[in-house]
RNA sequence: GGUGCUGUGGCCGAGUGGCUAGGCUGAGCUCUGCAAAAGCUCCUACAGCGGUUCGAAUCCGCUCAGCACCUCCA
């Protein structure tokens, strides 16, 4: 019996608002797509949470035993900076503004993007596709949908006529808004707007002259549309209809609405099944953005070089600290709940440590109300995981399994308490949740083979001062040590390690 | 204005109608030569007002407060 069959997944879908039981198209496999930066800039925390969200997704899909293909995009084209009318993405206005390549400022920033993904250990996607990589199926699709009569051509740019689409289904489906509420708002087109109405969106923009990113079509050189390029990338490595689509809140509306009517005004079937949003990063309860100024980059936490931060905060910290609450929720951001969890989180790494150095020999024979209570804390970690991918529960019964971890180490929980598979079963997901699902890795690095040899010395003239009863030196030994950055530890039975800071 | 979400103990943050979430902080105890680490115990809350129910933080209504999206944004 798989893991999954065990443990079946609910995920809450966005379509539709509830909470389902998780059935992949294909048994035994899952197609999942992320939306992926856009690589004009640096990527500040807020993305981080996001791309933290799917990867203990894929993770924990993967842990169960499923077999996943995760694509995750860089989009490095098509973004418009303000709207239609100025005709200029992202990528080309700050190209101009550093008189660089277009694809100067792509591959920097996505070396940087990649760099922060490696800090908090997000895996890398099964595929990074990129939008300028797939410019001819955008091509294609765009005649698709004008064959279709579901978009028209205006002035050498293609656009998505929304008001014919949802003559033929609902537009809105997923944000819950319908088209007659969205004319009523918002900005009104003016003389020069090439769109028919202002909730068509365009598939293809003309070029101008000036502009720097541009590709020929049949409509003339230009570039691809604001949503065209994740319908194409998913489309082609997942499928017309896959499982999971992911990505921000702040793309559900008119990000992912878009995918939905291209895609299925294009293939004739809706492209994902379930519908996955993680919310916001929050800073004094105001969402987290550049245009707010109020966001964070990750070399800015690591370093404490902001303004808003006391002090600087690890990868794994920040990490756990994200993981302790549910990623539909919003998430604020403080000092405070930073320093709580860098604490917490070494509570819980350093029972793994003590776990994987523990001796165990001389189990029980026969089953004990122990040992079962240690296997059901493992169940437990699965239920909290297939529940909605709830890492907030999840690090809750880890925390419980901790200090049992502590019990064993110190004795006050002994082996022969409980069988070997019991045991087993509890330390094997134990290390499993801590380093394959939830993906934490050891804060400090190992010290030099130099400074093992130096402790060790410190160490045992530590514990002849104790065996003179010359408390004194035993003393110094360790508060200097202390002020040093190395905090010793005496065992119980007269051993001592040491843990760096 | 439209759509949706939230309001939980000193702080952060889970909560699928009935059993202690958890972490951090604080207090006490155990262990220890003294500490640290670790274990145990305590401080036990659900914005307000009504309603449904044997029973509600959890469902319904209203009020108040806040947030997000509706324009590029994870």
């Amino acid at each position: 019996m798989k893991l999954f069959e065990r443990f079946p997944v609910t995920v809450s879908n966005s379509l539709g608002g509830q909470k389902e039981t998780f059935k992949p198209l294909i048994e035994g496999f899952v197609g999942m797509y992320v939306c992926g930066p856009t690589v004009y800039n640096h990527v500040h925390l807020g993305n981080v949470r996001t791309f933290l969200t799917f990867d203990i997704i894929s993770r924990y899909l993967r842990h169960l035993g499923f077999k996943v293909r995760y694509v995750r995009n860089i989009t490095d084209v098509g973004h418009l900076e303000n709207d239609a009318d100025d005709g200029e993405d992202k990528i080309a206005k700050k190209a101009k503004l550093e008189r660089l390549e277009p694809m100067e400022v792509v591959k920097n920033y996505t070396e940087g993007f990649h760099e922060v993904m490696r800090q908090f250990n997000i895996l890398p996607p099964s595929i990074e596709p990129t939008a300028t990589g797939h410019i001819l199926e955008q091509i294609e699709i765009c005649k698709k949908l004008l064959d279709a009569g579901i978009a028209y051509e205006s002035n050498g740019s293609i656009y998505f006529s929304v008001r014919t689409y949802n003559q033929l289904q609902p537009y809105g489906i997923l944000s819950g808004r319908n088209i007659e509420e969205l004319m009523e708002s918002g900005r009104d087109l003016d003389a020069q707007d090439e769109k028919r109405e202002k909730i068509d969106f365009a598939l293809w923009k003309k070029a101008s002259p000036s502009h720097i990113m541009r590709w020929n079509s049949p409509w003339g050189p230009g570039f691809p549309g604001w949503h065209i390029e994740c319908t194409v990338m998913s489309t082609k490595y997942l499928g017309e209809t896959f499982d999971i689509h992911g990505g921000g809140m702040d793309l559900k509306f008119p990000h992912h609405e878009c995918e939905i009517a291209q895609a299925s005004a294009a293939n004739g079937k809706p492209p994902v099944r379930y519908w996955i949003h993680s919310n916001m990063l929050t800073v004094n309860g105001q969402k987290m953005s550049k245009s707010l100024g109020n966001s964070f980059l990750p070399a800015e936490l690591f370093s404490g070089n902001h303004p808003l931060l006391s002090r600087g905060f690890s990868p794994m910290t920040v990490r756990f600290f994200m993981l302790q609450s549910h990623y539909s929720s919003t998430l604020d951001f403080s000092n405070e709940a930073l320093q709580a969890a860098e604490k917490g989180y070494r509570r819980l790494f350093n029972a793994l440590l003590a776990l994987k150095a523990l001796k165990a020999t001389g189990f029980a024979e026969t089953s004990s109300a122990t040992g079962a209570g240690l296997a059901s804390l493992a169940d437990d970690c699965y239920k909290n995981m297939s529940d909605d991918f709830n890492t907030a529960t999840t690090l809750a019964v880890l925390f419980e399994m901790s200090s049992r971890i502590n019990d064993l180490h110190a004795g006050v929980l002994k082996t022969s308490e409980i069988t070997e598979s019991d045991f087993k079963k509890f330390a094997d997901t134990y290390i499993m949740m801590m380093e394959d699902v939830l993906g934490f890795l050891p804060e400090q690095q190992e010290g030099s083979a130099h400074l093992k040899g130096a402790m060790d010395v410190l160490i045992s003239l530590r514990k002849k001062a104790k065996a003179d009863r010359n408390f004194q030196l035993s003393d110094k030994i360790r508060d200097d040590l202390k002020s040093a950055g190395i905090q010793l530890k005496d065992g119980k039975d007269g051993t001592m390690s040491w843990e760096a800071e």
